[in-house]
DNA sequence: ATCCATACCTTGACGATCTACACAACCGGG
DNA sequence: CCCGGTTGTGTAGATCGTCAAGGTATGGAT
């Protein structure tokens, strides 16, 4: 039935990336953001974050340093690089562009 | 300009369940009027459309029936069952929430 | 001592989509 | 008459993101 997924496929990068224009943040930061500004609508699992956080790293769209978290253990914080905020443009505008054509169907009479 | 993805993955089945109320239609048909609808901007490749197609009929979502086509060839017409009038909702109904939920995120100061 | 939250990570499976084909009937132009 | 384009159906293989489920480690509270 209608298990609602977590995630929409597809945007958790832009997701990311829009987190990472407030602050630099580490992983868990980022997921459980992304779950509060989104009204616990969306849920970053994990198994989605870290692939995930990896694979912008090795696209050189976000930079990883280790540092002291608010509860003083060591964290990964990452941020976004100038290529990064590219992306993050190039990624949104997509994000317009197709769920503007989604509504236009959906919503329609 | 980079590769934007034809669709937004999970959003087939939606598409294709509401472009079935305004009418009983063949698969191509179907494909077209997406993308007409969409501004050209949704792309439905056969590799997609017709597996969920099939997926679609064999949930009992929707039925189908071979009649002729407006150009006389032979068709496979589907129209939209009560349980896939059901469905429609449903889906409808998650991808406003988790659309509406990216979209608080992406488009914040 | 035990449990829970934080914080990192990986593995395997799954499922939707894409690319690329194959088939068939019809149509029009050269 | 043939040849290519359009309509219309379908499949096979591959990719890729996500999920479920696990593992490791530290620190604070009970």
């Amino acid at each position: 039935m209608g298990k609602p997924s977590d995630l929409v496929q597809g945007t958790l990068d832009l997701l990311i990336l829009k987190t990472l224009t407030l602050d630099a943040m580490h992983g868990w930061a980022i997921a459980k953001r992304i779950q509060q500004l989104s009204g616990e609508v969306l849920q970053v699992q994990q198994g989605s974050l870290y692939p995930a956080l990896h694979r912008l790293e090795q696209q050189g769209w976000i930079k990883a340093r280790w540092a002291e978290s608010e509860t003083g253990r060591q964290a990964k914080f990452y941020a976004l690089t100038a290529a990064g905020r590219k992306q993050l443009e190039t990624e949104s505008a997509n994000w317009s562009r197709l769920s503007a054509a989604i509504n236009l169907i959906v919503s329609e009479a």
